[in-house]
Parts: structure tokens; sequence; C-alpha cells
DNA sequence: AAAGGATTGCTATGATCAACTACAATCTCT
DNA sequence: AGAGATTGTAGTTGATCATAGCAATCCTTT
């Protein structure tokens, strides 16, 4: 079957993602994590204190879905919440969150050494720079 | 913030698809298609009388979720079925199928060469080797 | 030619995810 | 003090995707 769709960088970018992704997801999923929730953990703890409306802009996630994301990290005992004033809440990781980040940041650190490894060479160091040209 | 994210190739590449991707959607949307709607045009388009089961194939669509999206450019008269034997039929672009996927190539072109040029030249020719190493 | 297994198209259902609106409380700037 | 912006939250919606199951048909092997 004739397939002209993969020539396109648009579409290759798009099966590439999504191929990556759902590769990622599944090593994630065995630490009870999504990518979401990697990633504001990450923030977190690179961040402590900060709001999560901040960590909603990084990411762009909505506010308004933030809550079920921050709710499942507070209920799992991965994060805590303090008042910074009397509307914002500063966050952090808790002891647990702090391990549970460390697992997932070697995950993520080992998959993404394998996926530079994928890349021939003579492309790898030019793969970081286009995608951030078309992203910002 | 301190953000670390952006130096992971795959979260940039995460980002990357879905910002454009985005882009995208909005172009297709004034034509009343989405991005497996042209997809399955174009694959349609190339191989005239292929069947659903071999669309979904080379696109990564369930069998199941081929059936509401062949029939809405049915309904759309973008698109005709032919019985090529008892259970398979092919599918053939309409008059106005291809009239269609005229439009949406333009597109989908003009689109996919304003993303190349955004990626500085230095880099623009190992983008895409560099994702199918990803994908494939 | 009969039979077992694979394929096709489809129905129906459920899970997941992200967008949106709306709202009250609070902060910030002038 | 007041206007406007910001924060966190609830609730709803729509789109997308996976899954399981089913009947009809096909293909290959014996």
């Amino acid at each position: 079957m004739h397939d002209p769709l993969p020539l396109f960088p648009g579409y290759a970018l798009r099966r590439a993602a999504n191929a990556t992704a759902a590769e990622l997801a599944g090593l994630l999923s065995k630490l009870g994590l999504r990518q979401s929730d990697a990633s504001a953990l990450i923030l977190i703890g690179a961040n402590p204190g900060v709001t999560a409306s901040a960590i909603g802009r990084a990411l762009d996630i909505q506010r308004a879905n933030m809550v079920p994301l921050l709710k499942k990290l507070e209920d799992g005992g991965l994060i805590s919440r303090a008042p910074i004033d009397g509307k914002s809440r500063g966050l952090d990781l808790t002891t647990r969150g702090r391990d549970r980040l460390d697992d997932a940041r070697r995950v993520i650190e080992a998959f993404e050494a394998e996926l530079l490894a994928r890349v021939p060479a003579a492309h790898r160091a030019h793969l970081l720079p286009a995608l951030e040209a078309l992203w910002r």
C-alpha cells in the first residue's frame, strides 16, 4: 500500500511523539504515575513552594485540570500543600514524593537516553534544537 | 521558575507535536476535517479501492474506530464504498472527495513547508530522519 | 470438499482526557 | 477604597481511544 504520509515532517512528528509517549507511559505506569504526574513532581521538586497555577502554566495544563491531578498526588502522599497567603497554596514534595520522584527520574532519564541512542549519530545533536524551534 | 523539562528530547518532542497538531487542526477545521479524516482521504486517494482495515493499519486506528470516521466521510459525500467480495468493501473518493482532498493537501503542504521553515537551516535536513528513527 | 482459523466490518460500551463555564475568595495596583 | 486580575475549585461537556463481542466471509490445509 502506497503511503505518502511519513514523508511529511509534521506527520512523522506526531507519530514519533505518540509512539514514544506510549512507551514512556508504560514505564511510568509501573510507578503509578502518568506523564503529567511525573512532570508535576519534577517541577515541584525543582521549585519548592510553587503554586498550582504556576505548574499549570509551565505544563500548559488548565488551572481547572490541575485540581484532580494534584488531588491524586496529595492522596497518594506525594505532595503537601501549605498556605502562602489567603488564596495561594505552596506545593512541596513529601519524603515519599521525593523518593517517587527519584524513581521516576531514573526511569525518564534512562528512557530519554535510549531515545537519543535510537537516532543515528549524525542527526542526534540536531534533534533538540529542531524541536525547540517548532515548539516555541 | 526553574523548568528542566524542555531539555528532555522526549518532552520537547511531545510539546512540539502537540503544538503543531493543534495548529494544523485549526487549519483543517475550516474544511470540516480532522487530521484523521485528512489522512484517510490522502490514503484513499493514493490507493483507490483500499479497504477500511488497511487504512486503519496504516494509520494505527482500530478497526472499530474506523467505522464512525468513514461514516462521516461517506455522509459528507466524500467517499463511496463498493463491495470487493462478500465481506470487504473498497473505498474510493467521490468527485467531491477529490476536491476536498485537493483543498486539504494545499493546506497541509503549506503548513508542512511553514514548519520546516521554522527550523534553522542547519538542523532542517536532520529532522525527518531523526523522527523516523524514533518512530519505526 | 470440509474444517479450522483468520479477517472484515460493525455494535456497543467504558475509560480517559482536556476544555469550558462559573464562582467565591483573595490579592494587587492605582 | 475600588477596579481588575489571580487563585483554587466544582461541575459539565465533548472528543478520543481501547475493548469485547458478534456474524459473515475468507483462506489454507488436509
